[in-house]
DNA sequence: TAGATTGTTAATCGATTAACAATC
DNA sequence: TAGATTGTTAATCGATTAACAATC
């Protein structure tokens, strides 16, 4: 694999989004693209663009463009995509329902490798053919098979004490889903997905665009 | 209402992080909270925390530190959560009910009003007591109704046609679960949830802390 | 008063944009 | 060759951190 320099976080965080759009522009048997054209797509300059790509090692082509097949396959590289990552979903509520019908992620190079409940009346069901598990049956499960992320779908009042018996399991990605925000460590990284706070950022620039309409 | 200035988008994103924190505080009864004290909680900076909480016009006392009750209350303000958004729900599914389940919307000033979908057996049907409304019925609705957001939980396939219908329909502000990217405009501000993208940062950020652990 | 902690400006750092030579 | 577009550095902009006087 190739090396790469640590990459700035602000281009980090950039890079799914460049990656979702050339996957669609490969859908569209679009072969080659210029920054132009992709940031006029996107919603960002140009340069930024080239800026970004450049700071990965970029793949372009003078007076040509990119090259959509060999950008995406690099920022695949750069993701660890094609290894496949194993995650297992904690908590079969409608969320981690959702999680596991989506195909997305498969697609992607996540797979949803199982799911771990306690209600006794779902143990042993199948959600898109992935099997509901007891969690007192983790610990057996993390031996055998290996296991990158757990995305946690627990009611709020269980996500510390999951959190805890997940990583104490040798689990050393969270991938959060309850209001309660956990904190990264030297040894366990975290991904918190805080819906209300998108939703108070999106009520914010509403009443923000309103209030532009129409100054009272 | 008190004026504010036109905020950093950085402080606007980190805003409901605050909120997060001090309404924890409130909920321990804990009445006032240093920059120091509560950065340490938050992972930022001291200085970060005052800097921020001066640009929206702070309320902290020197030599004390800031009442957490009163700090929360402007928060609130800003972002107008004593106003009460009526939020909507586009998709019945199991995203869709987890929203709709979900009672920390409600808490935190926006109600979910509605939930559409187009599954005849299931319109008629309530969930947490949200009825299912047939999509046909959304112009109706939306007469007779005040609404402010939609939360649109569609398949991957619909979300294009969905959020023109309902934006026609003169709703301003778009809350997108689904992995096609909504680009704003002028006239319509979007929130796009892309879990996609958490997890490839989240899966980069393990595969970065395991290279570091373990060189080779 | 002495100690603590904010309010606020200045300094630093990082991210974005502009510019244009290189080159396909 | 002429036109297009990247690669790359420099300039600008915005965000974060440091510093310390003000003051509770």
């Amino acid at each position: 694999m190739k090396e790469h320099k640590k990459l700035p976080s602000a281009v980090i965080k950039r890079m799914p989004r460049y990656y979702r759009y050339l996957t669609t522009l490969q859908q569209m048997g679009i072969s080659r693209i210029s920054s132009r054209d992709l940031g006029n797509r996107m919603g960002v300059t140009a340069s930024q663009v080239r800026h970004d790509f450049f700071s990965f090692g970029a793949s372009g082509l003078q007076g040509y463009g990119y090259d959509v097949d060999l950008l995406r396959q690099e920022i695949r590289d750069i993701f660890g995509l094609d290894d496949l990552f194993s995650v297992i979903i904690i908590g079969a509520g409608n969320l981690g329902h959702a999680l596991a019908k989506y195909s997305g992620f498969e697609k992607n190079g996540y797979k949803i490798a199982a799911i771990f409940d306690v209600k006794p009346e779902i143990i042993g069901e199948r959600i898109n053919d992935i099997e509901i598990i007891h969690l007192d049956k983790l610990q057996e499960y993390v031996q055998d098979n290996h296991v990158d992320i757990a995305a946690l779908t627990v009611p709020e009042i269980r996500v510390l004490e999951v959190a805890k018996l997940v990583t104490d399991n040798g689990i050393k990605a969270l991938w959060n889903f309850s209001p309660i925000e956990l904190l990264a460590s030297d040894d366990i990284v975290v991904e918190n997905i805080q819906m209300i706070d998108s939703l108070m950022v999106l009520g914010y620039n509403l009443r923000t665009a309103e209030a532009k309409l129409n100054p009272n």
